[in-house]
DNA sequence: AAGAGGCCCTGATAGC
DNA sequence: TGCTATCAGGGCCTCT
């Protein structure tokens, strides 16, 4: 659910409410997520102070004074929910396509600290926690990764190198997370929009053109998305305030049948399932 | 070895 | 109203 955009969102705020706090305790009303919850979880988060809340990729990190790190990925459907102790039922949304109320079912993990606590809720159970003891375990955690879009590893050089003959679409390869970390299936298709790139396009036939325009709409995209709070798709309804606005900016996500949003194209938007994903484009402008 | 597809899970919505 | 089918923003695993 929540590409690099919507995590960078609820790490914002949640480093804003959470940062130089101490947990004071940590339950776990569920543990099944992805992956089993860490049993050791309490206790490796229990008295630590959060010394920030950092992000890479789709990967919240909460960085403790133990040294060590705890992961959160959100996978399709995880939400962060703040809740203040002291104002009954006092409610702020940290995360933006979720209501203005805690769910009452799927509220896997709660984060105590003295004056509010941190619950994750993930009705698909895709999501998932990582404990992580110390920053060179973390480094090479992520050293399986690619580089985020923004890296200036991520660099023309760096695209010829893994995609020169390679038979595989352009899509997948933006998918895929050991090419390039952060981008999900959403701005996959709103990427390859702006760079006039058909998804299904043989990345081996891809130019130094096309290279170029994918590195710089990756960042453009994902840095407006961050600007517009993230996208919020569903939930439209019952949020009240805290939703994201990308979604209206969508050139081809969601626009199956609809006119083509480029300046003098005539075409239609389709919509195709690459390896059991929608994707969403153009094919008369984007080659 | 690269690449395609299945699968994990619940909930919302569409169609009958 | 109530059933069934389909689809959803991720990513790991298996098979060819």
């Amino acid at each position: 659910m929540p590409e690099l955009p919507e995590v960078e969102i609820v790490r914002l705020s949640l480093n804003k409410k959470i940062k130089q706090k101490k947990v004071k305790k940590v339950l776990i009303r569920n543990k099944n997520l992805r992956f089993r919850v860490p049993p050791n979880l309490s206790n490796f988060l229990k008295n630590q102070k959060i010394v920030k809340v950092n992000r890479f990729s789709k990967y919240i990190i909460l960085q403790l004074s133990n040294k060590g790190y705890c992961l959160i990925h959100l996978g399709m459907s995880g939400t962060i929910h703040l809740i203040l102790k002291n104002k009954k039922n006092f409610f702020t949304n940290t995360s933006f396509y979720n209501s203005p109320v805690l769910p009452k079912k799927h509220n896997h993990i709660e984060i105590i600290f003295k004056d509010l606590k941190v619950v994750y809720n993930d009705p698909r159970r895709f999501g998932f926690f990582k404990l992580i003891k110390n920053s060179a375990k973390l480094r090479q955690f992520f050293s399986y990764y690619g580089p985020e879009p923004f890296s200036k590893t991520f660099n023309i050089s760096y695209l010829k190198s893994k995609l020169n003959n390679k038979s595989k679409n352009i899509k997948n390869y933006l998918l895929d997370q050991k090419f390039v970390s952060g981008i999900g299936n959403i701005y996959t298709s709103e990427i390859l929009f702006h760079s006039k790139i058909n998804p299904q396009k043989e990345s081996g036939k891809l130019k130094k053109k096309d290279y170029k325009k994918i590195i710089y709409y990756s960042k453009k995209v994902l840095n407006k998305a961050i600007k517009k709070g993230g996208s919020s798709i569903r939930d439209f309804k019952n949020t009240s305030g805290n939703k994201g606005g990308f979604q209206k900016e969508f050139k081809v996500y969601d626009r199956v049948g609809l006119n083509c949003k480029r300046f003098k194209c005539k075409g239609i938007i389709k919509k195709k399932n690459i390896t059991n994903r929608s994707t969403f484009f153009c094919d008369n402008c984007q080659k």
